[in-house]
DNA sequence: TTGAGGTGCGCG
DNA sequence: AAAGCGCGCACCTCAA
C-alpha cells in the first residue's frame, strides 16, 4: 500500500490494471472524487491517490441543491427533518471538493493509459468510477471489464457488492478490516477518514477487483460466456453515454405540479379526515385499515383464497389480502366508499416525491442523469434508478374513477408527469417500442408453429392469437378478446394458476372458464405445453438453463423452476434490446441524428435532431426490428413528440428501403 | 438512531 | 405440490 506517483499510473499503459475511486457520494455529476486507487501487478504498481483537501469549499457546486432544498418546511414532518439532514450532510461532502492541482496532475495520466487499445480497465461497477475520472467509455479504445457484470454473469442470483463477491470467491473479508476503525464514526464519509485509512481502505478494493477478474474470467471461459461478455462490455459503453448525455427536466413544469398537487392534497386529505371523523396518519396501513373499515363499520375484506382446512393462502393471487386490506385492488373490487379519495391522495403524494426528486437530483444544467443498472435483475433486464425512469406514471391509468382532482383515465396537467422529461432544443424525443414483445419472444423460443406463422406474417400477435382462441367476432369484441388474450397468455406462460386466472376473468367480467380457456389455449398452440415441460425439465435437471443470448439464469430455489419461463423471455428480451441498441447507437455515432437517452424494457427513447427525425426514425425502427437474429422481426412502433408526456404516433414519410444502414454498423455486434 | 421487513404502487 | 414474473421508491413498524 502506497501514495501513488503520476509515473505511477502511466507505467499500467497496455496492461490489465484494477480501479477504484472514494467519492463524495453516489451522484457523479453533483459529488466529488477524493481519491482514485490502482491495482496493477504486471508492472508492479499498487497505490492510491488523494485528490481532496478539506479547507477548499466550491459552495457553487451545492448552490441548485440549497436553492431547493430552502425551500422546503423543514420543521412540519419526520420527512422534513430527514431533508434537513440530507442537507447538513450534503454541506459537509462538498468541504471535500476535490483540489483542482492534484486532479490536474493525476487524472491525465488516467485518460492518457485508456488510449492504450492494449489495455485492460478493471472495475467493480466500472460505470460509476469512469463518470467520476472523466471516462468516456463509449470512446476510449481500450479494452473493460466489470466484475459485478462477470459475478452477476457466473450466478445472476448472488449479491452484486465488492465485499459479498469476495466473500464468495475469494474466501476473504478484506474490507472489513480497513473499514471498521473509520466506520465508527464516519462511516458515510470517507473524505473524514484520513488520508492513510483510505489509502489502505481503497488500494486494498483494487487488488480484491483485480483477483476477482482472475478468477471469475476462467468460470466465464467455462461456461461458454466469452463471447456474451463482450456484448454486454459494449453494452456498458453504451449505458454510461445515456447516463452521460441525461434528460432534460423542466424545472418549471416540476414546480407547478407540485403546487398543484400541493393544493389538491389539502382538500383529499380533508375529505377523507371528514368522512372518517378524526384525522390520522393515513400512509400507515394499521391506521388507515382501522378508519375505513372498524371506523365506518365496514367488514374489512377476508381472503378468499383457502386451503383445505380454511387457512388463507399465501399465494401471489392471495397476497392482496393483507391484514390491513388497504390495497387499491381490494377498495376496488368491494367498492370502498372512500376508494377515490384514497386512490386518488395516493397517487397525488406519489407524483407530488417524484417531482420533488427529479428538482432536487437534476445537474446544474437541468438534466437528469438516471443510473441504468445491467446487474439488476435477477433476469438480466436493466433496472434504473435516481430517479428510476421506468416506473413513472403513464398518460393514461390503469383505475378509472370519477374524480374531482385528478380526473378520469387519462392524466392531465401535472398528473402527467411524463410531460416534465423533454428534449433539448432542437431536439425531439423519438421512442421506439417492440410490439408485443414478451409474446413474440415467446413464440421464437417454443417454436410453435401457428405463432411463428402470425410473427412472420406481421401479424398483430395478441390478437391473431385472441381470434384463434375465441374466433372472429367483429371489431369491438375482437379488441376486448384481445385484452384477454393478453392477460391468459402472460398468466399460462408465467405460472398463474387456474384459481387465480379465474380471479381474473371475474374481476374484469369476463364471461369465461379459465380451465376451458386454458385447456383451449394449449390445444390450439399445441407446440406451447411440450417446450413448457421440456424447459422446466431442464431447469430441474441441471439447476439453470441458458438463454438464447448466452446468459444463465438459476432458480433461488428448485421449486421455483416454473420462473425459468418468465425469466428466458423476458430476459432473454432484455439481451434482444441491448444488442439492437447497440447497433442503434452505432447508428447514430455515425450519422450525428442524436442519442439514445432512457430504456424502458421494450421501449428505447432517443433524443434526435428535428432536421433528421423524417430519417432517422424509420431508420432506427428498422434496425431494432433486427431480422437477421431471429429470421423474423419483431415489429415496432414509432411516436415522436416535444416530451415523454406528449408523444404522437409517427407517420413515415421517408422511404428508407434505399438506405443501407448496414454500412453504419462496422463492427458487428452479435453475429 | 439504524436496519430489515411489510405495505402499497408505478412501470414493463 | 404449487405457482403470473421482474424491478425501485417511499413510508410505517418494530426490534436492536
Amino acid at each position: 500500500m502506497t501514495l501513488l506517483l503520476r509515473e505511477d499510473i502511466l507505467a499500467c499503459k497496455g496492461l490489465p490494471v484494477a480501479i477504484d475511486t472514494e467519492t463524495t457520494g453516489l451522484h457523479w455529476y453533483s459529488d466529488g472524487i477524493i481519491g482514485i486507487g490502482i491495482h496493477c501487478p504486471k508492472a508492479g504498481v499498487s497505490g492510491y491517490a488523494h485528490l481532496c483537501r478539506y479547507d477548499t469549499i466550491d459552495w457553487g457546486k451545492a448552490k441548485h441543491k440549497t436553492e431547493w432544498l430552502g425551500q422546503m418546511d423543514f420543521s412540519k414532518s419526520k420527512r422534513g427533518r430527514r431533508v434537513m439532514e440530507e442537507r447538513i450532510f450534503f454541506e459537509t461532502a462538498i468541504q471535500a471538493t476535490p483540489e483542482p492541482i492534484r486532479a490536474a496532475h493525476f487524472l491525465p495520466a488516467v485518460w492518457e493509459i485508456v488510449q492504450d487499445p492494449h489495455t485492460l480497465l478493471i472495475g467493480h461497477n466500472l460505470k460509476f468510477d469512469a463518470h467520476f475520472l472523466g471516462l468516456k467509455l463509449w470512446e476510449i479504445p481500450c479494452l473493460i471489464m466489470d466484475t459485478a457484470i462477470l459475478t452477476h454473469l457466473v450466478d445472476c442470483r448472488l449479491r452484486k457488492s465488492l465485499a459479498s463477491a469476495e466473500n464468495k470467491f475469494l474466501s476473504s473479508d478484506s474490507k472489513r478490516a480497513h473499514v471498521s476503525e473509520a466506520d465508527k464514526r464516519f462511516g458515510k464519509m470517507p473524505w473524514m477518514w484520513g488520508e492513510k485509512v483510505l489509502e489502505d481502505y481503497c488500494t486494498n478494493d483494487c487488488v480484491v477487483t483485480y483477483q476477482l477478474a482472475e478468477t471469475l474470467m476462467p468460470k466465464i471461459r467455462e461456461m461458454d460466456l466469452a463471447k456474451f461478455l463482450t456484448v454486454q462490455m459494449k453494452y456498458l459503453r453504451l449505458l454510461q453515454k445515456i447516463e452521460w448525455r441525461g434528460f432534460r427536466v423542466e424545472e418549471k413544469f416540476c414546480h407547478d405540479a407540485i403546487a398543484e398537487f400541493d393544493r389538491n392534497i389539502v382538500s383529499l386529505e380533508r375529505d377523507l379526515f371528514d368522512a372518517v371523523g378524526y384525522t390520522f396518519d393515513y400512509r400507515s396501513s394499521n391506521q388507515l385499515s382501522d378508519a375505513i373499515y372498524e371506523s365506518l363499520g365496514i367488514d374489512k375484506p377476508k381472503n378468499p383464497f383457502v386451503d383445505d382446512w380454511g387457512v388463507p393462502k399465501k399465494t401471489p393471487a392471495a397476497k392482496i389480502y393483507t391484514k390491513t386490506a388497504t390495497g387499491t385492488p381490494l377498495l376496488v373490487k368491494h367498492d370502498h366508499p372512500l376508494k377515490t379519495t384514497i386512490i386518488d391522495l395516493r397517487e397525488t403524494i406519489k407524483l407530488k416525491e417524484y417531482a420533488e426528486k427529479y428538482l432536487i437530483l437534476r445537474d446544474r444544467e437541468g438534466y437528469l442523469h438516471a443510473s441504468f443498472n445491467p446487474t439488476g435483475a435477477i433476469t438480466g433486464r436493466l433496472s434504473c434508478s435516481d430517479p428510476n425512469l421506468q416506473q413513472l406514471a403513464a398518460r393514461y391509468r390503469k383505475y378509472n374513477l370519477e374524480s374531482a382532482y385528478t380526473g378520469g383515465s387519462e392524466r392531465v396537467g401535472g398528473y402527467n408527469l411524463r410531460r416534465s422529461l423533454c428534449s433539448r432544443p432542437g431536439y425531439k424525443i423519438v421512442s421506439v417500442d417492440h410490439k408485443q414483445q414478451e409474446a413474440r419472444l415467446l413464440a421464437i423460443l417454443s417454436g410453435e408453429p401457428t405463432l411463428l406463422k402470425f410473427m412472420a406474417e406481421r401479424q398483430d400477435i395478441h390478437m391473431a392469437i385472441a381470434i384463434q382462441v375465441w374466433g372472429d367476432c367483429g371489431k369491438e369484441k375482437n379488441k376486448q378478446h384481445r385484452e384477454w388474450s393478453k392477460a391468459t397468455v402472460f398468466g399460462i406462460c408465467y405460472g398463474m394458476s387456474d384459481e387465480s386466472l379465474q380471479e381474473h376473468y371475474n374481476k374484469h367480467s369476463i364471461d369465461a372458464n379459465a380451465v376451458e380457456v386454458k385447456a383451449q389455449f394449449f390445444g390450439t398452440f399445441r407446440g406451447l405445453q411440450p417446450w413448457f415441460q421440456r424447459t422446466m425439465r431442464e431447469i430441474e435437471v441441471d439447476g439453470g438453463i441458458r438463454y438464447w443470448s448466452g446468459r444463465y439464469w438459476f432458480p433461488y430455489f428448485p421449486s421455483e423452476a416454473y420462473k425459468g419461463i418468465n425469466a428466458i423471455i423476458q430476459g432473454g428480451a432484455g439481451d434482444f434490446l441491448a444488442v439492437v441498441l447497440t447497433r442503434a447507437d452505432q447508428v447514430l455515432t455515425a450519422t450525428g441524428w442524436g442519442y439514445l437517452i432512457s430504456i424502458i424494457h421494450d421501449e428505447a427513447l432517443f433524443e434526435i435532431k428535428e432536421e433528421f427525425i423524417d430519417v432517422a426514425a424509420p431508420v432506427l425502427a428498422s434496425v431494432m426490428e433486427g431480422f437477421d437474429i431471429f429470421g423474423v422481426p419483431f415489429l415496432t412502433d414509432i411516436e415522436v413528440g416535444d416530451s415523454y408526456g406528449s408523444l404522437e404516433p409517427f407517420e413515415t414519410v421517408v422511404d428508407i428501403s434505399q438506405i443501407d444502414w448496414q454500412e453504419y454498423l462496422r463492427t458487428p455486434v452479435f453475429q
